[in-house]
DNA sequence: GTCTATACCTTGATAGAC
DNA sequence: GTCTATCAAGGTATAGAC
């Protein structure tokens, strides 16, 4: 039941990077993650990515050539990530239940421990080129599907009741992006507490009585 | 148990307003809040705002002094609207769970059914001036309260049963805002149906068995 | 209260030396 | 591959006539 990922950009995927990227893509990206997540795409300036990387406002240009290109590379990457994150707890469990709880619980993690990540990803996506939003979009609705899938699986089996599987896979995933949204460090909450969480609640949501 | 608002900024509460606003403040809201909403608020000019309006590029400062003024007129007025849904359905029911579900159902359908308003209360408020968001921020702090207020009365009073009151509230509220997110009017559900699923599954997170 | 015209600034991106 | 210097475009906001 596992997805294989497609369609690939030219990613940034070799280098050792011990910890923070020391290489200048990588601090290029460290930095524009940093920018595009706080201020959000249009808000950010290319000289402010260029200062955080310790490069001057041409510098950027010789690795990206464009600042949307850093936005797609962003963006991409975050929704492989998320795609591979969902797709592996599907596969660790052997039972719909089991495979669910690993949903709620990684990916509530993922999104709290990742959040800027996942920020660029789900809310800075729409300012990508009609082309590149055609890829991320493509990424997310191999992530919908894996969610779709489980659920009816669970409902074959009898281990689920939902009102409607294709809506109630939609709430349970729209629950989970959203921690995104209103994590942040500083709160009392570690992103293990909040899987654990999203788990109870969400098995709650869906399991028979 | 009804919560009253607050600091209320100069808002534009007086005119008749048959459907769309006819006069030219109403005519400038409208179409911020079509443009913030579609683009986000840095990607909007206000040569887009003005011209969506029948105005010239100077005729919107007339009316309001800064493009960040359009942001704090929409964003307050959004925060106000569901601080006042989630107030009316909690005090629509004469139990926590009767309560709970009117707050499901109706605050998932408002956030579908105003969807533009919603997003630009939700993702472009940290546009705003400190001291402008911070008035925002009050607002949103009272809808929190009233959330967290009824599930701990349900779990008062026995009908409700959960891992930690705080953080449930936040989830509840937390998935009810995320319509916003992914809601469009193309979309095969409608408010109402969404309504009735969010209602259904939320209670469904908290109550005893 | 709306317009035309424009000031003034910042932006994304490029040219060309090193 | 990085820099300094700079361009052309477009941004918010204002001046002043009507």
């Amino acid at each position: 039941m596992l997805s294989t990922v497609s369609a690939e950009p030219a990613a940034h995927d070799e280098a050792p990077m011990i910890g923070v990227a020391a290489d200048t893509v990588g601090r290029l990206l460290d930095a524009a993650s940093q920018a595009f997540s706080k201020r959000g795409f249009h808000a950010t300036t290319t000289r402010d990515i260029a200062s955080r990387a310790g490069l001057s406002p041409a510098g950027v240009y010789v690795h990206f050539s464009t600042k949307e290109a850093l936005l797609f590379a962003l963006s991409y990457r975050g929704h492989q990530r998320a795609l591979a994150t969902v797709s592996t707890a599907v596969a660790s469990g052997s039972t719909p239940t089991e495979s669910l709880r690993a949903v709620l619980a990684t990916f509530s993690a993922w999104h709290a421990e990742n959040y800027r990540m996942a920020r660029i990803a789900q809310y800075e996506f729409p300012h990508l080129t009609p082309e590149h939003r055609q890829q991320v979009l493509s990424l997310r609705k191999q992530t919908d599907k894996l969610a779709q899938d489980l659920l009816a699986e669970g409902v074959r089996t009898g281990e689920f009741d939902v009102p409607d599987v294709a809506t109630t896979a939609l709430v349970l995933m729209s629950m989970l992006v959203d921690v995104a949204r209103w994590y942040s460090p500083t709160i009392r909450l570690t992103p293990e507490e909040i899987g654990q969480t999203y788990a109870e609640l969400g098995l709650r949501m869906v399991s028979v009585r």
